[in-house]
DNA sequence: TATTGTTATACTCTATAACTATA
DNA sequence: TATAGTTATAGAGTATAACAATA
């Protein structure tokens, strides 16, 4: 017997676990000195893209649910990093924008980011990198769809 | 601009953060008939290939703390797969043992498993999939290690 | 003094149902 | 009747401090 966790270290599903925990520690502490958090700096990212967009629209981008969202916009709201904004044509939607600030810090934080990036996949070279985003998204996409397991159809 | 989480896209924390989710949901609904989670198989799979170690051993090869292994392992007790014997010699700790029903529990665990990781992994070829898990025990590597960033030192 | 397992606790992330105000 | 945002709530997973029993 190898390491005690041998089997487990087979499972692809296990080691994308451990690295995730792992990785989402290492972002966490370079967006802590900004006073983000994982889901307010990615909630940043996208509206500073994509300024205007709605709750809705930002939750489906980020395949959180909708009221997952609600405490993340107020959090950014209150440092000043982002507003709420009455839509047009739709006085129950809100079109979300960065503030001045708001560009500011999340200029910063993709900064700390990248360097935070560099240090998780130093000894990957670029095409291993690329590799592993496509093999990320192709078990991304995997997962995601529907499989029909587990439904039971009655025979008769 | 093309998707909105275009920037996110390109950060390999956000794309392993996005397949982890999906993953762990799809290993979760794999496990869930059998009254496992993936914490309780786990921890099932490396005692039922390393019998006899003890709690703060399958702490550290789980990388969990202490004190959340507990319920864990109340849990599989409970259940009749693992049972905590006094170990010979130190009587502060326990030695674990998977039962009979653990054993057959975890190899049909372990087979639902595996049929759930080619779900995942379809589309990927064996060298793809080798290369993913390399590519993944750099990440977790290097996410391990201390950095001493963010550790200001006063300079006089 | 240090270690093993434990209790208590807290914080984050995620998920669902139900409400409100609009459409 | 449906949709956008919200509230309330619950369940996991993870983390730390402190305790009892033992070394």
């Amino acid at each position: 017997m190898a390491a005690p966790d041998a089997t487990l270290r087979g499972l692809t599903g296990y080691r994308i676990q451990r690295a995730a925990i792992r990785a989402m520690a290492r972002v966490n502490a370079a967006l802590a000195p900004l006073g983000l958090r994982r889901s307010t700096f990615s909630a940043l990212a996208v509206v500073s893209d994509t300024p205007g967009l709605r709750q809705t629209q930002l939750a489906e981008a980020l395949a959180i649910e909708r009221p997952n969202l609600v405490q993340i916009i107020d959090d950014l709201e209150a440092a000043g990093l982002m507003v709420r904004e009455r839509a047009e044509g739709d006085r129950r939607a809100y079109a979300l924008l960065p503030t001045e600030a708001g560009r500011a810090v999340y200029a910063r934080a993709l900064a700390r980011l990248q360097r935070a990036e560099a240090a998780l996949t130093r000894g990957l070279s670029p095409a291993e990198t690329q590799a592993l985003h496509r093999a990320l998204q192709i078990i991304e996409d995997n997962a995601g769809e529907e499989t029909g397991d587990e439904i039971e159809i009655p025979s008769a």
